[in-house]
DNA sequence: TAAAAATAGTTGCATTTGCAACTGACATGA
DNA sequence: TCATGTCAGTTGCAAATGCAACTATTTTTA
């Protein structure tokens, strides 16, 4: 519980304070489970577990706009300024997340918690990471075709693991709904970058072959 | 020079101190000039000005990655982990920005800048902010038909200013890049949409007059 | 272990979008 | 003031993608 990156370099006697000071509350969640009545201000940080932020549309399109694994953060400033359809927060296993009050963390801590500007800091670290995560999220929403829109895919999966010889972390059928895309669509390119000898593939399991310096 | 919000709440004399603690650089450009050289662990906040971020791909499309206004930052760090194409920095107007070195502006100081702690909350506040405005972006992109990207974009627009009636912040030729869609195409659904009495428009000024609950 | 549910895979057809190649309006600078 | 360039707008045609409706396979659960 005290093991999240949070509180890195903060003793276990100081976190108490702390959480006590910007109101924190740690709830569970089993998977599955849906994450309801966030409040405004309200922010929340995976301690353990991962959650998917989904919006629903009208036309009854599924898209995962995000997947936070622990040390992630979520909250109602970070989705939707809009009310595009619905905006749900689901538990993909069991999870505990801490709620902390976002004003009384950023703000000045008059009952003086020596290491409040630690818990910035490392904060900090967090919402940087959450950028460039966005950052390459964005980087594939912008390629301008469903191919373009995999290989920018595989690609960042490939080069976080150092392997041709990927395991797509979602099911194809979420797949299609994080590339925003037809999941036949995205099937039948899948299948034509087969036949091009681009890549090798079997369900969630995909071997770069095409070479990866020229995109 | 000073007057930028990283360093908000701190005086004159402790701001020349922390510049020099984490190696800032200012730097002038004029408007169109491409801002290079930036190395990996180097941040730029923009301390006048705006800048945009450029991705050209090998198919000869543009596209607009970011648009950073004012105590915006930019930096290797968030954009493309993948070699994908050709990234830019360009700026739009007469620009000065600041280089820091984040490793230094993160990382407990040595020199012991009492106002430290203040610069990193600025620095959390300024990275919020960029992690909002990538969310935003998302959402934009995510949406599966032109039509849903302008008008989630429009009513973005509208909902910081509170009008329907808005003026695009881009040529219609630089939005196309910013939705990353084909211009003719986006000019010809503007096209359909005016006759179908959901915007009226000439040029980049845009009315709005569907309903915007419903979206 | 049988039934139900989720996932993977396929295909025809309609629609959307991109591409190319124009026109006309306006601004800028030599 | 002429020329050059950028921007807005249009359209035919081709290509990409979405939609619907299937089958096959694997996983989950009762």
């Amino acid at each position: 519980m005290l093991d999240t990156r949070i509180f890195d370099n903060i003793t276990d006697g100081e976190i108490d304070k702390m959480k006590n000071c910007f109101k924190a509350v740690n709830r569970k969640y089993i998977e599955g489970e849906t994450i309801n009545n966030i409040e405004n201000g309200s922010l929340g940080i995976v301690v353990s577990g991962v959650v998917e932020i989904i919006r629903f549309d009208f036309d009854g399109n599924r898209t995962i706009l995000e997947r936070i694994n622990e040390n992630g953060i979520f909250g109602r400033l970070f989705f939707s300024q809009i009310d595009e359809g619905d905006v749900e927060i689901i538990c993909l296993t069991d999870c505990e997340i801490m709620f902390i009050d976002y004003d009384h963390l950023t703000k000045q801590c008059h009952n003086a918690c020596s290491h409040h500007s630690t818990l910035i800091r490392n904060m900090l670290s967090i919402v940087s990471e959450k950028s460039i995560k966005l950052s390459n999220r964005v980087e594939i929403l912008s390629q301008r075709t469903l191919r373009k829109k995999l290989i920018t895919y595989f690609n960042m999966i490939s080069k976080e693991t150092g392997k041709k010889n990927i395991v797509v972390p979602f099911s194809l059928s979420n797949l299609s709904d994080y590339l925003c895309v037809d999941r036949s669509a995205m099937l039948r390119e899948m299948k034509k970058m087969r036949e091009e000898g681009l890549i090798d593939s079997h369900a969630k399991k995909v071997t770069i072959l095409y070479d990866q310096t020229m995109f």
